[in-house]
DNA sequence: CTCAGTGCAAAGGATTTGCATGCCG
DNA sequence: CGGCATGCAAATCCTTTGCACTGAG
């Protein structure tokens, strides 16, 4: 598991002609074991001695390669998780309040029948769609 | 219609001791008049005259009086929009290269049904739900 | 008159970039 | 050896803030 994510990691980086350098795969591996997606100073923190420029060029590097994915939610801070492929696919819950972000899924069922719905909307506005994004905005137990 | 905004309008802003003034009024009356949220930058462009602060400090207003909603998507640029309840649940189809976005809706089942799921994904998780957010990520047509 | 709203210019702050150095291939 | 990756520091650029002025109540 860890190893295909390593293989994967190394073939989209290939076909983008970009290394897997050390610092790369740190990064890949500090995200691989966590449940929500970080912003850079808290990498950083878990990191220390990367350069904060290295880490911006470096995750920008992993998410055109599609081995990352960056999100925006109301902070500031834009955050980092592992492609949604490399997981599986989730949501999220954000906090409003202090911007955390916590993975949740879907009951099967409910998900199938977005996804067919969201085709026919794309399908109508002539919309190339890739993925879909559902948030459940809200304050989280810590800032209730 | 135009009137009920206006009149809500006023009542938030009154209820956050704020005024409605005449540059908060066109900004409202701007937004009404989109079917898609808008960046600055462009609310700018629609409206010259406008000081680029006063625009950033009077949505700022607006947003926290609950008259407009704030949203970030994959590019640099925040865009408002009208607050749900002054307009229509809907949802964002993206554009991952330009930006753009458009509003679309789900018919009512699918969405009932969503409502319910994440209900019970908050409810577990001890999540104080107060809104969700459903985007369709991809290229628009003048993209592709 | 008073005080919030406005415009202008300057400051903030996350992110990006230039450049010299180090290292992998 | 050559070129990309890295670190450091400086530059960018959206956004926020300080301050003086204006206008509504």
């Amino acid at each position: 598991m860890s190893t295909d994510l390593h293989a994967t990691t190394t073939a989209r980086l290939r076909a983008d002609s970009q290394r897997y350098t050390t610092q790369r795969r740190a990064l890949v591996e500090l995200l691989a074991g966590l449940d929500q997606p970080m912003t850079i100073p808290q990498l950083l923190e878990r990191r220390r001695g990367m350069a904060q420029s290295s880490v911006y060029r470096n995750l920008a590097v992993l998410e055109r390669a599609g081995v990352v994915h960056r999100i925006l939610t109301s902070d500031e801070f834009a955050r980092y998780e592992l492609a949604e492929d490399l997981t599986e696919h989730h949501h999220h819950l954000i906090c409003s309040t202090c911007g955390e972000v916590t993975d949740f899924t879907l009951p099967g069922p409910i998900e199938r029948d977005l996804e067919v719905a969201l085709g026919k909307v794309a399908r109508r506005a002539t919309f190339n769609a890739q993925h879909h994004r559902l948030d459940l905005v809200g304050t989280c137990p810590r800032c209730a």
